[in-house]
DNA sequence: ATTGAAACGAACGATGG
DNA sequence: CCATCGTTCGTTTCAAT
């Protein structure tokens, strides 16, 4: 019927502009937006709240450069895990969150598990972390890793057009 | 002699708990920040702008549920591309951020050359992207495509611990 | 839904401690 | 680094449309 599935929110042409300057720049005062936007400060305060209490807007997150805070190095590392219960899901997951190291975690169906996004100083960091931390989860049966020479993220992601 | 690079740029405890904070939260106000770390605002204020203008923080970014823009379906394509040449590297990563379905590229060193990273509104959508637009590309000679079940970021990176 | 006006709070430069 | 003042600017509420 909407061809969106059951998480469909009508976000409407003035919603999507809101949502292309929070994204490239989440600290835009409200002033600043309602005049991108031809609207009243008051009136786009209104949506851009709406949009959060929706939780179509779930943050606002101040990013850093990983080679500035001594994490030169990044890779991705993809883990194969047995038995793959949600047991043992939730517990690798939970595990490779903890690690500072990690930046992200993605959980995958196909012929890997887990792709693990980590920032380290040295390579030899790296090692130490595979072998002394993640190689000893009797979970992880193998892993491959890949080094990241540059991750490029879209400034702004648009709502999907209507069908 | 640092052990960190030449990207090492002093960031001491208050700077860290700084880039907590507003990887954390990036819409706090620098009163709120000040009063958290127990600074004077004045001080706060300046230490944030150098972390700014040092380049450690490089920007805020609003953050979107790719579901409730009709984005429910992700995904982790890794693309073998030849030659492997920087004009066709970098021709390819400048297509694919185009893509209006694309989120991230990770340029990789190992048995393959990218990972894109993509959300779409149903699988269709997918299958539609890759055979219309990313196999056309005369450069790419194979991709393996991963569902995306979870995808969890770390709220906050710390630098990298002094040696 | 959107608005303007009014009250409140925050940012920021300057000064001096 | 802290404190305070003063100006400018942003936020938020609310009655009205």
């Amino acid at each position: 019927m909407f061809g969106k599935g059951k998480e469909w929110t009508g976000v409407d042409e003035l919603d999507s502009a809101i949502l292309r300057e929070l994204q490239a720049d989440a600290r835009l005062t409200n002033r600043e937006l309602a005049a991108r936007l031809g609207l009243a400060p008051s009136s786009c305060l209104v949506r851009t709240r709406a949009l959060r209490e929706r939780g179509v807007l779930t943050g606002f997150h101040g990013q850093v450069d990983l080679a500035k805070i001594g994490r030169s190095v990044q890779a991705l590392i993809a883990f194969t895990v047995r038995p793959l219960s949600r047991d043992v899901i939730r517990g690798f997951q939970t595990f490779a969150l903890q690690q500072p190291e990690v930046i992200a975690v993605f959980v995958l169906g196909g012929s890997d598990d887990f792709l693990v996004h980590v920032a380290v100083p040295t390579i030899s960091d790296m090692h130490a972390m595979l072998v002394d931390r993640f190689s000893k989860r009797r979970e992880v049966v193998g892993f491959r890793t890949s080094i990241v020479y540059e991750h490029v993220r879209q400034l702004s992601i648009d709502p999907a057009p209507a069908d």
